[in-house]
DNA sequence: GAGCGTGGTTACCGATTGGATACCGTGGTG
DNA sequence: CACCACGGTATCCAATCGGTAACCACGCTC
């Protein structure tokens, strides 16, 4: 999913403290997630770094932390209205950034 | 000038790879500005990491650096085009953070 | 009872970040 | 000559980041 287009090494912001809190916020637009659901789109990231992302936005409020009292253990994330909040001014940046791809990649080169 | 209200570990989004990326962006709104001028605004940020931030953005291509050929040392810095182009995104988030800042700090407390 | 999936944690370790501090060459100025 | 401002560099060091790999408890299934 984010593999080639988002390197995250190009794109010239971030989300939080890592790296990969804004694909996770992204993750998590269309519903909640569980753990292992996550880890799909997300292939590249380690399960450390995950989880300690997780935490992180759970920390700051944009990510809400479930645990189902079931017999299966499951577990999911999804936004709170804070980090909805959020997906906005994301978007704003992710267009921006499509928008000047060209120029970024140029700028880099030379 | 930032001291306060960005100490950026609060701020939950980064333009560029460092920190400081963004105060500099927008100290840079209203004009070119030399590296002395920038250390005012900024004054919690060493010159090391000034000069760092200011190369990565030139390498960017979001900001170019003058030098001029006077008898007395001048070296001034300005947005680009590109630069230029990034302050909208950039404000969108600040002003989002602005609208959510009592939440951020709520957040942050417990 | 062996193995699997879920949702992680832990230990280890090299690479990177970032702060403080001191220093430097050039060109004025007193 | 001494000293200052400008625009940085150099060095050192501690903290953090981030990847790999192993491990773990729980419940389920074969």
């Amino acid at each position: 999913m984010f593999e080639e287009i988002c390197p995250s090494s190009l794109l010239p912001f971030r989300i939080g403290g890592d790296k990969w809190a804004g694909m996770v916020l992204r993750c998590l637009e269309d519903g909640p997630r569980r753990y292992s659901e996550l880890r799909v789109p997300l292939a590249r990231i380690s399960p450390k770094m995950l989880t300690q992302s997780l935490r992180s936005l759970e920390r700051d409020g944009f990510i809400r932390r479930t645990e189902y009292a079931e017999p299966v253990r499951r577990v999911t994330y999804e936004l709170t209205g804070l980090g909805r909040s959020l997906l906005e001014p994301l978007r704003t940046f992710c267009s921006w950034a499509e928008e000047h791809w060209d120029e970024l990649l140029d700028a880099r080169e030379s």
